[in-house]
DNA sequence: TCTCTTGCTGACTGGTCAGTCATTAACTAT
DNA sequence: ATAGTTAATGACTGACCAGTCAGCAAGAGA
């Protein structure tokens, strides 16, 4: 309720900023890739000066590493813990939650993600490692752990190939990649992981 | 056979430079992607001056898709000629020439331009749309006129899905984008399209 | 051998951008 | 109020690099 004094040029948010930051580059990293976005471009976006930025991030590499992170977040979490608690059948449990997770996934940032370690992964090995052990062989382990247990309660055959969940996953890959390149070339993502996940059902199946 | 003179310090080869600047891009490209790329590196590795570059490319820009398109080369036409002429039953194509094209697709230059369109086709978009025209339309059609003529045969199912060539791909484009991150991490490409193709066959074999 | 043409060179220019730092001004405490 | 603290600014620098161009020298022709 100020009365009629100048506004300030700038207001001191210490606690916001680093949040602010990483969403803002975020959504230029999404634009335009990594090595095509001045900070500068991120600092506009985010309201303030580049010189502020790097009092928040030591160099633009870190906050590359910190946006790459903020995107994890708990998603596959989530999908373990669904894994887990659920009370479906195995295979409700795969066209139900399962399906309506991968179904999700090429809108999602994971594909600005994806699209920024294609890029850029060969510069910084030790976040690709990260991704890798955070997401890759999480959601990898989680999808094997179902299948096992599908087994186990006889609902799926032994054999259960142990390249599986790649398969569960190449669909989604191929939707990911596709909407990067071909964003104008319709293709219908749901309907494409329907279908695998209907043939992987048919094969593993008791 | 010079005798002892000395040896000039270039020589004037006018016809071979082209390819053999796209051969030294290429190689240069896959190791560090395009923008990270200077052009004198690359005319380094030709051999050649950065200026003598620039009266064979105007910009940067044109060598690249030269390099691209250098890439494209007539493999998909060569499995469109395959597909059209061959006496095998549709399963047993599946399961030898096509099977055998697609393995070696992950660990093949179309990989490293797939890295390159992901990383810069944003700003290239009548590049990508080539692409898509010279290579992804034409594959896709190729397998799907494929399964119709094995419908037609008796050998395959009425139903035969449109999108099943994007299932065909699907493993194959894990393949590449895990090979691109993960190169050290294994994958068992081979038994991944293996595996899908098995399921494909079953899914769709009258 | 002596032009003449042109393939080829590499120093140079202009623009971009990551990262710095002296200064300013928003807030805090007294 | 006033002094002290520090969040915040933005001009600046040094490095890098795409693209240029004046000149050089390899080879062709006479």
């Amino acid at each position: 309720m100020k009365s009629d004094s100048q506004k300030p040029r700038y207001q001191r948010r210490k606690e916001n900023r680093p949040r602010e930051i990483t969403e803002a580059a975020f959504a230029a990293f999404a634009e335009n890739g990594y090595s095509a976005t001045p900070v500068e471009e991120v600092a506009k976006r985010a309201g303030i000066s580049k010189g502020l930025m790097y009092l928040y991030f030591k160099t633009k590499e870190e906050l590359f590493k910190a946006v790459v992170k903020s995107v994890v977040v708990r998603r596959v979490d989530a999908l373990i813990e669904a894994v887990e608690t659920t009370e479906l059948s195995s295979e409700d449990f795969i066209r139900g939650p399962l399906a309506e997770f991968l179904r999700q996934v090429p809108a999602s940032p994971v594909a600005v993600v994806i699209r920024l370690l294609v890029s850029e992964g060969h510069r910084h090995p030790d976040l690709v490692e990260y991704y890798y052990d955070a997401v890759v062989a999480k959601g990898l382990a989680a999808i094997s752990g179902f299948i096992e247990r599908g087994i186990k309660h006889g609902e799926f055959r032994q054999s259960a190939v142990t390249d599986l969940p790649h398969l569960v996953l190449a669909p989604v890959m191929l939707s990911i990649i596709w909407r990067i390149l071909f964003s104008e070339q319709q293709l219908d993502t749901d309907k494409l992981i329907n279908t695998q996940l209907d043939m992987l059902l048919a094969h593993i199946k008791a």
